[in-house]
This record gives structure tokens, sequence and C-alpha cells, in this order.
DNA sequence: TCGCGGAGACTGGTATACCATATACCTCGA
DNA sequence: TCGAGGTATATGGTATACCAGTCTCCGCGA
């Protein structure tokens, strides 16, 4: 076929129609997306869901629910007992430290390939989000600062340009999420937490990947130990 | 109560029936398996699966099937296309060099705690593990090297007493043995590798955790260079 | 001979009915 | 009055029917 032979058909720059998202995938990302807004450190019983229920409130069958659920479920949100119940899962203290380690194993790495692939305007930028947060009120908006916190981590894991990297700590930071209260609000930790983030800052623009790495890895180390020693959980089931 | 005033009924030593597996568990793992042992890298097309047919070999119906599948391709394994069909996955360079970092970030700092908390009975096992292997044949038997090879890394693992380091590395390790004969087999890679591995068990002897830290990652980096710089992959859809 | 279209089979997505068991409640007898 | 045991109900698991795109292939017409 000759095809320079052809009138070349006019770029319209059109995106392909993703296919509406199915039902499934729909009932995934709202499920998700409530549960990771529901507190449930705070709330006092068992958090069950009923998928008829849910079928009824999304208007949609229990098939799409019940798949989207085994997903969950799979990602350590939910666990489904046979004809007892769906159940919405807390992290025992154990789990959140070791939720916080394997974080800290995979955002060293982030910082260090960051060091050797990161462009300058990436870590300037991450100096912006930092400096930006820390003229502001100080660590006081507890909300806040934990929102520019996982904002920096999640920066730094970007800035790796390693998509599974991004992909494996995406669920951390969900769960992290529901017990921010635990990890921050604590004797001084949001402002040795500035400190050492500015630091960290310092060793990417120095493009010095062990400190880089090392500094992610110790800040994250700490924040594993102060859980750790920290009471306030409920250790049994 | 008066306990003791009741006979005692006949203890007759069961154990508790352990619900029996569900069909969808079954058909996870036995999916999970067959695809596991399917060496997708050596076979030529496309390989499609289809659910009626698997509904039909394993004996149930769809349902379980499909929600199986479901969680396969959450871990990466498939790819389901509407009305098109369910496809296994091969992964593209780029996404191997990404599982060996996510891998050399978690087995770096499951080495790191391995000097801190493993036993040194454990430690004491990881060597006669690779001794036992070194004093074989030699580096001549790539399918038992590789075998030897996985279970090293896993012991390391294992020994860090992280329960989701275990976790997140045991797909990592599924993908990885598909594609072994590449990461293995070329250059002396075979025999730097147990020199390597000795190093490794030398500084978890001394309890040097930096060392052991930093030698399985510099072990694990020099495997994703060398793939980077294979040539022997798809490379476009 | 070639290609355009449509019919029909194929395949994943969804809805629904049914099954088995865990739980709560009720009944009846000691 | 109290508890053992039966029974109804609730709930997750499975089977099945149907739906809507997608692909194949054959036939008709240019």
């Amino acid at each position: 076929m000759n095809e320079a032979a052809l009138r070349p058909t006019a770029k319209l720059l059109v995106k392909r129609l993703d296919a509406v998202a199915s039902y499934r995938a729909q009932a995934y990302s709202t499920l998700k997306q409530a549960i990771a807004a529901l507190d449930i450190y705070s709330e006092p019983g068992e958090l069950r869901l009923d998928e008829r229920q849910l079928s009824q409130e999304l208007g949609v069958s229990r098939t799409p629910i019940r798949e989207a659920l085994a997903l969950l479920e799979q990602e350590g949100f939910v666990r489904t007992e046979p004809r007892r119940g769906i159940f919405v899962l807390r992290k025992r203290k154990r789990e959140i430290v070791e939720m916080i380690l394997v974080w800290a194993a995979l955002e060293s790495m982030a910082a260090r390939l960051a060091t050797l692939y990161a462009s300058d305007a990436e870590i300037a930028g991450l100096r912006r989000l930092m400096e930006a947060f820390a003229s502001g009120n100080g660590a006081e908006a507890s909300e806040e600062y934990s929102d520019a916190n996982i904002a920096f981590h999640q920066a730094i894991i970007r800035m790796s340009g390693c998509a599974l990297l991004s992909e494996m700590t995406e669920n951390l930071f969900l769960h992290m999420r529901a017990i921010r209260q635990l990890t921050i609000h604590q004797d001084d930790r949001a402002e040795r937490s500035i400190v050492d983030h500015m630091r960290i800052i310092e060793a990417l623009e120095r493009r010095d990947t062990e400190a880089a790495e090392s500094l992610v890895r110790k800040h994250s180390l700490d924040l594993a130990a102060h859980v750790e020693r920290s009471e306030n959980f409920l250790e049994a089931p």
C-alpha cells in the first residue's frame, strides 16, 4: 500500500472513549474511598458491611459489589467471614509498624532513584511544596500538616520515576491516613519532622544518593519506633 | 455452674473442621499456580483464558472463577478486556526492572531487620543452605541454581520477622521465576552471585546492619542493571 | 475478484434465584 | 425458672439466565 499517496486524515486529537467504567470498577473505588473516610479507629464497635444493602444503595446487583469487595479483601481493607458478614479491618500495632517498615524500604529506594533520575525542576518543586507549608501557621493544624506530610512523601516516591513504587505505596498511605492522629500530634514530632524533611530536600539537591536514602529511611524508622512505643492501640481481636 | 459435678464428656480428640476452602479460593490458587507454571516467555502468541472453559474444567460455575480472575488481574498476572478475553500478561523489560528495584528495597530492609532480630540459628541455617548448594556441582544446573537462589533471598526476607515483607515479595518472586532464564546463565553471573551471597551471610553473622543492607541492595541493583542491558525482551505490545 | 454488510456465535458483565450455614429467637419440658 | 433443642431468618457462596459488545464468516453486489 502506498500510504504517501493517501490524503492524510485530519487529526482530530480525540481520546479513546474509555468504555464506561464497569460497575465493578465503580463499586471498587467508591467503596475504597468510603472505607478510607471512615475513621475506623475512632468508631467503637465492629463495622459490618452488607452486600445486599450496598447493592441497593449503589443501585446495582450483588455481583459487581462482591467482586469489588473481594479486591478490597485482598488489599487488607475488609475481611469476609462466610455467612457472618464482611467487616472493615482495623490494623493492629504490629501490622502498622510493619507497614511503616515497608514504607521506609520503598521510600528510601525512591529517594535513591530520585537523586539519580529526578530533574532539578522536580526537586525544586518539592522544596517549594515544603516551604509553602513551613511558612504557614507552624505545626498547629494537624489535619493540614498530615496532608502536607503525606504529599511530601508521595512526591519523593513519584520523583523516583518508578511506577511500581507508587503503586505499592498507595495502599500503605491509605491505611496510614486512617491512623494519622497517632503518627503526629505528640511530643514535638511535627517540628522535628519538618527539620528532617528539609535535610532530605538538601540531600536530594546535592544529588547525594547515599545520604538521601539514609535520611529517608531514618525518618521513617523513627516513626516506626514511635508507633512501637505508643500504647493506644487495640491489641486484642 | 458446677462443672465438676458433670460427667466429663468423652474426649474424642477431634480437630476443628476447617471450613472447606471456598471454590473461589481454590480456583484462585489453582489458576495462580497454573499461570506461574506457564513459561509465558517462551510461548509465542497471546495466551487467552476463557471463563466458561475454565469453569467446565474446574467443575464449578463461572462466578467463583470470575472472582478469582479479578484477584489475579489486580496482582498483575492477567488482564481482562471486556468482551474480548482474558489474557495472561507478559512483563516488559521496564516493568521487570521496576520489580527488581522494589525487591531490592524490600530485601535490603529485610537484611537490616535480620541483623537486629534474627536468631544465630536462623543465620547459621542460611549459611548451611548456601554451602549445601555451593559444594554441589557448581553453577551448572541452572534450574537448580535458580531455585536455590530464590530460596536464599526468601530466607533473608523471612528472617526479618516482618510478615508484610514476605507477603509483598511473594508475587514479585513468582513473576521473577517466569523470567529466570534471563536473570542467570549469562556471563559469570552465577559464580559472582555465590560470592555476593557469601558476603551477605558474613555481614549477617557479624550483625553488621549497614553492610548487610547495603550488600543486599547492591546485589539486587546489579541484577536490575543487568536486565536493563539485556536485549531479549519484547518491547512492543 | 473484491469488499461491504449483516447474521450469528462468542465472551465478559450483570442480574437473579437458590443453597448452606451461622445466629437469634422461641418453645417446651425438667 | 432455666436451658436444650428446634426453627425462622439473615448472609455470604454458587449456579444460571440474560445482556451487550465483538469477532468471524459467508453471501451478495459492484
